[in-house]
DNA sequence: CCCAATTAGACAACCAAGTTGTCCTTGAAG
DNA sequence: CTTCAAGGACAACTTGGTTGTCTAATTGGG
């Protein structure tokens, strides 16, 4: 019956939500170029040596039609290039251009501030959500986060 | 162009993606009900005290259109009551049945165990990529979970 | 050397879980 | 009392996956 997929959503809880449309929402202030966030992420897995669909699809766990998927977007946006394998003639061989390099080092700054941000907000009210929504997936005795007065699962 | 919802995704890491499909297969091989892991989230949402479709969707950072959807789903199931408000025409009171006060309380037990089986996993692959995952999120000085010997940040 | 099994990739149909936008009704507040 | 906000329902759409099926290329055993 298939709980495959579906079971992502365990983690989409209302804390991590918002953080991320925080952080999207910054980027695409910043000039970040619209770049859906799997897209970003499959690009950071190709550069990191995810060189194949099935590859790429085993890294993220997802499946290889999916990585193929968001391999063809991240091509025509000219962030990855798709090359015949000499060795291999089953494989499309793929790499990041100068392009998608550029485009992540941008993001890699705008994060650097994000995380700066994130540091001095982190004992308000973010992670403290954050927190309870990730202790129920992993218990509140693994997840301690740094702990200066946050017990965890009060959910209002 | 509406990056929110989709900035999601930004979420749906490697690590996570396991973790919950572990638990999802977990679940579902202890009997636990086929039930999807947004709707799980939603009844227990209105458990603690998300009593309207609008609420609800204030509380998961979702609309309300799809907290209500969820809701319908909940009702069909059996496991949450929508009652009319006498004091607001307007709305429709949620509450969770005893059938779905009882799913959770087997759905808690099962966490429990995977909570105890996780302690144990933690110091190995799971968290680890958790939380190189995470990092890319909130940085690594805000994540320090436990540290025992995690770097954080080293991709395979 | 050949054949079986495996693997990469493409294509199609489908689904889950959101999103907007619009509309109606009810309640609240000047 | 009239305007405005809020709750809810319905519809059309989008994203990011999922299977399932197919072909072509590689690999490994006898």
């Amino acid at each position: 019956m298939s709980r495959k997929g579906a079971d992502l959503a365990l983690l989409l809880l209302g804390g991590f939500r918002q953080l991320a449309e925080d952080a999207g929402a910054e980027l695409l202030r910043r000039g970040y170029p619209e770049l859906r966030p799997s897209q970003e992420f499959a690009m950071r897995a190709i550069a990191g040596g995810a060189d194949s669909a099935s590859e790429l699809g085993r890294r993220l766990s997802i499946s290889k039609q999916a990585a193929a998927k968001v391999t063809s977007v991240l091509e025509e946006r000219g962030y990855v290039a798709r090359m015949d394998d000499a060795k291999d003639f089953r494989r499309k061989l793929l790499t990041v251009t100068p392009l998608g390099h550029e485009v992540m080092a941008q993001g890699e700054a705008i994060f650097d501030d994000l995380r700066a941000a994130w540091a001095r907000k982190i004992g308000e009210t973010a992670l403290d959500r954050l927190q309870s929504d990730l202790s129920i997936l992993i218990g509140n005795a693994a997840v301690d986060l740094d702990a200066p007065g946050m017990t965890g699962l009060e959910e209002d």
